[in-house]
DNA sequence: GTAAATTAGCGAGCTCCCAC
DNA sequence: GTGGGAGCTCGCTAATTTAC
């Protein structure tokens, strides 16, 4: 809820600021109808009750009475639903007035917007009683940069399908080497990356075979004598075999083969916990069998080791074109590439339509995109139009206080409507084309407050991001109380 | 200078609703 | 049932910043 008071602390209010809004209520329930008229039903009703009442206030020490008004505005669809409209998609599309799609399909008829005297339920697609029955269609606000942005990127989407294919003649065969070099490009970058997983791969088997033969646990003299190929050498007696106790008696019958330890090895083997044959009630044949097992395990790493190495060899050999080339050159050499390609590729077109919608009203990129159109006369409509946009983000910028500026408001509102109707002649007129011609009005008899409806949609977003924030914070009311805390009376909201 | 981490932007896919 | 328009979320990618 934003109060907006035409009195001395105008001066302090700023036009988006949050400080200028009180936040009632916050529900992370779906926008649906029934579940915020579940939620907000009751604060919906106390507002609406208070439409048209009066409140005394002291202005310059002169009490003077006020008539409350109230506003609703959001983006489209959340006023339909405070509305009981059935939608943008219905025949009688806007909220605010009565008109109707099939004249939206013509430039002729599309002003013609009668607004709706009232709001009854079953009549003229207003589905369901509105959430605040006592609001006015001329109190309904439409969010200006909303608006302007959303209309801004439809007429790039417009444009594109009418005008690029044929002012963008791009070589086929040259756009396929691209391709072929983004793909070579993706290979080597993920080739590296794999090379250096690899290598981290290698290491961490090295390691794990080293530490599991290193384990002198498994074997135990008598298998060894058994087992071993180099019996006659286990018994060698100048190294000290008899150095691991039993954990549980005083033999130390664990021996090992001198073909694959040597007294340095040997030193470093943790022999902690052994517990001789006899202790720990096995048998000779278990562990033989043991012995195998571990013996194949062994084995079985060692394959691995060794696949992963010829793997390696073949993946560094295929690579090797690209050896000392990291994944900054090889972008930078693609980029070289395509300017080197010497045609206006799908890429660079993507680069230019993908930006933000805002960026492309600056004039220089306007003249930049309409550079590449052939046709004199749509290329100076379309300059004309995205200039025009221009001015109005920047006059949105202004105090907005002045006559002149109102006038001015409208001049260009005005010029916008008739270049898109130039460019589109037979484009079905968009709703949001439509709400322009409310929102002239609106800004004409609102002022600078009409603006205040474009915090609405950044109070939305901010919120969208603070909830999850703290979704680790209970008790609900405990969360809730943190993110109003955050909102409330604050001149700025940092995220 | 390079790699890792972070951030911003965009498109695909979704829901909802209505017209045809 | 299908298609279209509106807006939303999610995940991917590119751009930017930060760390080493």
């Amino acid at each position: 809820m934003g109060p907006i008071l035409d009195n001395e602390q105008n001066e302090e209010l700023k036009v988006g600021s949050p400080t200028n809004f009180i936040l009632l209520g916050l529900s992370s329930l779906s926008e649906s109808y029934e579940t915020v008229k579940e939620a907000f039903g009751a604060v919906f009703q106390q507002v609406n009750d208070l439409y048209g009442t009066s409140i005394t206030v002291k202005v310059q020490s002169v009490e003077v009475i006020l008539t409350i008004r109230i506003k609703c505005g959001g983006d489209l669809k959340a006023v339909c639903m405070m509305m009981g409209h059935a939608g943008a998609s219905s025949k009688m599309m806007c909220p605010i007035c009565e008109t109707t799609k099939p004249l939206m399909k013509s430039w002729d008829t599309w002003k013609q917007t009668p607004y709706r005297s009232d709001y009854v339920t079953g009549e003229k697609n207003i589905s369901r009683p509105p959430l605040m029955p006592n609001l006015k269609s001329t109190d309904i606000c439409v969010p200006i940069v909303h608006v302007l942005t959303g209309l801004t990127k439809k007429g790039m989407i417009v444009l594109e399908k009418k005008l690029m294919g044929e002012a963008l003649d791009w070589d086929d065969e040259k756009e396929e080497e691209l391709r072929e070099a983004s793909r070579l490009l993706k290979y080597s970058t993920d080739g590296l990356k794999s090379i250096r997983d690899f290598k981290s791969k290698v290491i961490e088997v090295s390691n794990l075979l080293i530490n599991q033969s290193k384990n002198p646990k498994v074997l135990s003299n008598q298998a060894c004598s058994k087992y071993c190929l180099y019996d006659e050498l286990s018994h060698d007696t100048t190294l000290d075999w008899d150095q691991s106790p039993c954990s549980y008696c005083s033999k130390a019958n664990h021996v090992l083969c001198t073909h694959n330890w040597d007294a340095e090895l040997l030193s470093t083997i943790n022999t902690d916990g052994f517990i001789c044959i006899d202790c720990s009630g096995t048998t000779i044949d278990d562990l033989i069998g043991k012995d195998r097992q571990c013996i194949e395990n062994l084995e079985e790493q060692e394959n691995e080791f060794m696949e992963l190495a010829m793997h390696y060899d073949g993946e560094w050999k295929l690579l090797s074109t690209h050896e000392s080339r990291t994944t900054s050159r090889l972008v930078e050499e693609l980029k070289q590439m395509r300017i080197a390609s010497g045609v206006y590729p799908r890429y660079y077109y993507d680069d230019l339509v993908g930006a933000d919608a805002r960026r492309l009203t600056m004039p220089e990129n306007a003249a930049r995109l309409w550079g590449l159109v052939e046709d004199e006369q749509v290329r100076n409509f379309g300059i004309s139009l995205f200039g025009t946009l221009y001015e109005l983000f920047n006059l949105l910028t202004t105090e907005f206080q002045s006559a002149e500026q109102k006038v001015q408001f409208g001049y260009l509102v005005e010029r916008m409507q008739q270049l898109w109707a130039t460019i589109n002649p037979t484009e079905t007129v968009p709703l949001k084309m439509h709400a322009l011609t409310h929102l002239r009005e609106m800004m004409s008899r609102e002022g600078h407050a009409g603006r205040e409806i474009e915090t609405i949609e950044h109070v939305h977003r901010c919120l969208n991001i603070l909830w999850p924030k703290y979704a680790s914070v209970t008790p609900l009311s405990h969360r809730l109380f943190i993110i109003v805390s955050r909102f409330n009376s604050r001149n700025s909201l940092s995220l």
